[in-house]
DNA sequence: CACCCCATTGATATCGTTGTCAAAATACAT
DNA sequence: ATGTATTTTGACAACGATATCAATGGGGTG
């Protein structure tokens, strides 16, 4: 049998209550009583029971991440930030696959947080954009802390990356590398992300005084296929850009393969890149040149500040913005 | 307040006891009983809480997912084959990211599914293999179930591949190009596909007369760069190979890169294979020849299997092996 | 008709915590 | 010394399910 609060209450000569309020550090437990409580939950190797603490006390001292679908090696790496975070806090995590398009996402949700007593959510793209969905979250109260989201208006607390600058940036260095004609491959239009990259893009454009040409702007969904779709389209016009601004990574290799396909070569014939510093990004040839978000981190920080949220610790735990790193690699040439 | 099985017996007119006899499928309960109090169940919208159910019959419906920093493209697989199994069943899934290094990691895990009575586990590689600590979870009677294990004689449930067979195959195919000489990249060592592979490939070439090279046998580690590196070492020697099998797609990659950097052409000058079928294979170019593994059928076949035998389903629901498919792209040239 | 058997049902204990509230001990003010 | 406020402590209820075990009742048997 394992070793109960009432063992411990024994060996420390005070009541169960008081054994209750050492073990959640309570106020009002006389410092010589705290410690041989201690003393004692050490010696018996008392832990707790979840079960009975959730029971009565409505939580569960576990979080849960939800997604939908996304790139896989973001999945890992915010999955990654997250359980580090849960880690340090005694934490546990549980992942929850949805479907923002479920007519009954809303309910389904909020049915498996009160079930599991769950005590917090993290929610990645495109959920973090989704009002309704927000919204029922803040009217059953339950707690949650989003990823991305694409206005900070909102109450909930979120984790955020300057995609816009970002990508103005990167914008600006293809220029400073000579190109005037540069394509863009949108990105999923229910992710806040595209769009910030695409109005950096924009910007960019414009304020070196250049024009866009629409027929070398295509609306992808951060697929592979949907880049590899919109490079056939636009290799197969007469004019081709000389530069290409996927909004991701595998977009940009799909470009890359159409390229090929094509007889292209890269950088020689034409320019790319991409972003999110995915593992592809490094891992074909030539090399990506992209924009790396510290995504983990940003996971990271999201899971301390919901904690620290439902744990009364408000400090200087808050929603923050996380800047992005260009990086340049082969796959874009000096015209 | 919640609706609990009190508000439902007094709806039904029965006593507690008979509420949880339906709810949980036991014998003897009248037919008539029975529909009356489903009927109440659905009329008020009565959900068991799983504290309670928990605190007092020691199991969660949860199950847990243990992996230690794999692929991320392979862990979101498996990760998706569990939860959608765990969708069907009604039963949640925690993810623990785990250090097989660790001294600690067998009372840390063992802790961890007595702390949330966790009803099972699922492992991958190489957890799948440490053989001390497959023994403390049946010493614990500790459910699990594992992932491509090497060897079968374990008491656990078990999913597998047929790795040596897709190996030899894929060899063999290579060797059906015209291919000699060839190269093989090792995976890691603490995987047992690794091996599995690895002998694969030897039993090919010898049962075809030919020899090894062992200046083209290099040391991997699943990981990019270990490809890189081995290719560059391989690209190094007076004479090459005129194919090179690379245990995963990821060091094949690096392999690649490694080619490009030298000046190698693909497949003209030198051919290349994978294994996995990792998104990569089809995203770079020329597109990797690999062994397509249905991991995310394998993962969900495992915690089917898991969740099968701890509700006393053993019928057919049994471990099982898998059959790869070998996928034939432009990376392997006829000589 | 008396008896027993087995299916069905319910009263109540129980799981291991935290919450409530009052009692006891101590500190402080007058 | 007395009264009051405050800190510390504990007895017991409560959370919401399942487990135990006995009571009930209908059917079959001799």
């Amino acid at each position: 049998m394992a070793v109960t609060i009432k063992d411990v209450s024994k060996d420390a000569k005070v009541s169960i209550k008081t054994v209750s309020r050492v073990i959640n550090n309570e106020a009002n437990v006389a410092e010589e009583t705290k410690k041989r409580v201690q003393l004692s939950v050490n010696k018996l190797g008392f832990r707790p029971n979840k079960s009975a603490q959730s029971l009565r006390s409505k939580r569960s001292f576990i979080i849960a991440l939800l997604y939908d679908n996304p790139n896989k090696s973001y999945l890992a790496d915010i999955q990654s930030g997250i359980f580090k975070a849960c880690k340090l806090t005694g934490y546990n995590l549980v992942v929850q696959e949805c479907d923002y398009k479920s007519p009954d996402l809303n309910n389904t949700i909020i049915e498996f947080v009160e079930d599991l007593k769950i005590d917090g959510l993290i929610l990645t793209p495109p959920l973090s954009d989704m009002d309704d969905f927000l919204k029922d979250l803040e009217k059953n109260q339950i707690e949650h802390a989003v990823i991305a989201p694409s206005t900070k208006k909102t109450e909930s607390l979120y984790v955020s990356s300057n995609d816009y600058e970002a990508a103005y940036k990167l914008t600006s260095e293809i220029i400073k590398h000579g190109h005037k004609d540069i394509g863009f491959i949108k990105g999923h239009p229910k992710h806040s992300a595209s769009n910030l990259r695409f109005n950096g893009f924009i910007d960019a454009i414009q304020s070196h005084g250049f024009k866009i040409n629409d027929t070398w702007i295509k609306q992808g969904n951060f697929s592979f296929k949907s880049g590899f779709d919109a490079g056939v389209e636009i290799f197969h016009s007469d004019r081709i850009p000389t530069a290409i601004f996927a909004s991701n990574d595998s977009m940009a290799a799909g470009i890359m393969k159409s390229a090929h396909m094509k007889g292209l070569k890269i950088p020689d014939d034409i320019s790319l890149a991409g972003f999110d510093d995915s593992p592809i990004a490094d891992e074909i040839w030539p090399a990506l040149t992209t924009v790396k978000q510290p995504v983990e981190k940003m996971a990271n920080h999201a899971a301390k500040i919901l904690m620290a949220k439902f744990n009364g610790i408000e400090e200087e735990n808050q929603s923050k913005e996380f800047r992005s790193e260009l990086i340049v690699r082969e796959s874009l040439r000096t015209l």
